[in-house]
This record gives structure tokens, sequence and C-alpha cells, in this order.
DNA sequence: ATGGTGGCACCGCCA
């Protein structure tokens, strides 16, 4: 957790006193600043493997709480200890052996850890937690970490189990009560690789995906229900117009990723409606597919004044 | 032109 005042303080101004309200003759004392948590979002694609490359997110970002996707990892074998070294000393971790996976670092200590299993198939998709009292905030704030599956190639439920098995995840996902209107009058935020990119922005040719999985309406119209069943507020878009392109996904298959250009935002970040009005800031850090062995995913942080 | 790459775990599956 860090405060805006630290993070936007002008280095000039380190060897000064704290409260220059003191000089001005004001002698009220300043305002605590405003508490701020900053949300990072990344389908790290092996988190065994690019366990550095978080470790990089934090020495450059410093989010308090990082929410990984695919982390293909079991329980036992989550790299933790690397993560306290960086400066998270509380996991939550919903793994599995080879593929799929979720995981929730965090600076602060969570009040509660739930994980929840979607169409009877055992697969670790999902993992919330809850900061609370324990991380000093009066107002709890829960954080849906969600690994939606990709659906496979051929988008027909039919054809394809495993755009069925997308399309139903979708479906008991927004049956869910705890993801609807009435429990986010709460504050809560939702967030993940959703595997969908629904505005015509959020893919490099909205006419050539159309029939690519990942973009197709039946897919987009799912989404937009979910959406709808929690009053959901895309948080990334009240910051960036819905016309103008933005992407978090780029494909290992480019000869030339950055190039080309042709990404897709598949990674999302949504709010509770009282809870999005609290957002400060948002970054899709489009330089992490750059680095060394990237991920095919970039980071998106969001900071809320909570 | 209908591929191309990448990870895991095992020689195919998933993305």
């Amino acid at each position: 957790m860090r405060s805006s005042k630290e993070q936007f303080a002008p280095k000039a101004d380190l060897n000064l006193p704290r409260d220059l309200s003191s000089l001005a003759g004001d002698s009220r004392p300043l305002k605590d600043p405003p508490l701020q948590i900053s949300i990072a979002t990344w389908n790290i694609n092996s988190v065994r493997l690019r366990i550095d490359l978080v470790g990089k997110l934090a020495a450059e970002h410093s989010p308090d709480i990082i929410c990984l996707q695919e982390t293909k990892c079991p329980d036992d074998r989550f790299p933790a200890k690397e993560a306290g070294k960086f400066g998270y000393p509380y996991v939550a971790i919903n793994g599995q052996k080879g593929w799929h996976g979720v995981a929730v670092l965090s600076k602060l200590p969570f009040d509660e850890v739930s994980k929840q299993g979607f169409c009877d198939k055992g697969d670790a998709r999902h993992i919330a937690v809850t900061l609370g009292a324990s991380a000093g905030l009066d107002d709890p704030v829960t954080i849906h970490n969600f690994y939606v599956p990709a659906g496979g190639d051929i988008p027909d439920p039919d054809e394809n189990p495993k755009f069925r098995h997308k399309l139903d995840f979708l479906d008991e996902a927004t049956r869910w009560e705890l993801l609807h209107r009435a429990e986010l009058e709460h504050r809560s935020v939702l967030v993940g690789d959703l595997n969908i990119a629904p505005l015509e922005a959020d893919v490099w040719s909205h006419k050539q995906l159309l029939d690519v999985v990942s973009h197709t309406p039946v897919e987009v119209d799912r989404l937009g229900r979910l959406q709808a069943a929690g009053n959901w507020v895309d948080v990334m878009r009240n910051f960036i117009p819905p016309s103008e392109r933005l992407y978090t996904w780029w494909s290992y298959r480019a000869a030339d990723w950055a190039a080309s250009d042709r990404g897709r935002r598949l990674d999302h970040v949504w709010a509770s409606p009282a809870f999005a009005s609290r957002a400060r800031t948002m970054s899709v850090l489009r330089e992490a597919r750059g680095w060394e062995r990237p991920s095919d995913h970039v980071p998106v942080v969001v900071s809320f004044e909570a």
C-alpha cells in the first residue's frame, strides 16, 4: 500500500519538513493521505518459468496486489518464497498440475480467501480474496481473480466441447449469486484473463476476428450477460475510450509482435459501480511483452483510492 | 499462404 502523496512527491521535497503547513503558519495537521491500493492482473503463462518477471513487475511498479493466471503449477510447488522476497508475503493459490491455475500475491494480509469451482471439472480457474480490517481497511474490498477457458479453435459448441465449456463456464458464473448486483453493493473487483475481447477496438481487426474464438458474437454476448448480472464497470474503458484500440495480448506466433501489432484485449479489470468510481490510474504494461522470454499477455495495473 | 510459437509433461495436449 502506498499513498498518492508518496507516489507523486517530487525529489526536491525529500529534505523539507513533511508538514509544510507549519511553515505556512497554518497549524492544522495535514489530512492523512488517501489510502491507495493498486491491483495488477497478469496471465503469466507458467509462474515457475517466469517468477523473475513477476519480480521485475514488483520492482518496477510495486502493485499492492498481483493477480496471476495460468500459473501451471501445483500449490506445493508454487514459488511463494520468491514472492516473499519481492515484497509479497501473503500468497493465495489455487493451482493444479500442468495447466490453468490462479494465484494472488499481496503486500497486505487477507481477511478471507475462497475458491469456486465451475462446470464440475475440478479446474483451478478462480480465487477470491478479501482485504479488510487486517489490511487496515474500514470497508472491505473483495477481489475475484478468474481464468476463463480459452475455448479451442472452432467457435461452435456442438462441434467443439472446449467452446461449449467456455460458454457454460460464463453462464455458470453469471448464475453465481456472489457476483450479482445485490452483493455488489459491497466493494468488489473482478480481474483476470477472461479470454474474450468484447469491443471492436479490443482487437486488431473486428471483421477478420468475427469468426475467431475470443471475439465471436456468441461469447461477447455471454460476457456481456455476466457483466450486466453484476452491474460490473469495465474500468479499463473508463480510462481509454471504447473507440480507441487497446490490447493486452499478442500471439507468440507473430514474427514481430510489435510491428504487426495484431493484439487483443483479453485481460480485464471490472469493479462494482461504487468502487469503480474510486479508480485513479490504469496502465497496460505493453513493454512487458518485449521482456526476455515474455508471457504472451501483459500486466494491467489499476489503482483505487480505498 | 492457412502456418507460425510456447509450456508442460511426456512423445500429445493446451493455449
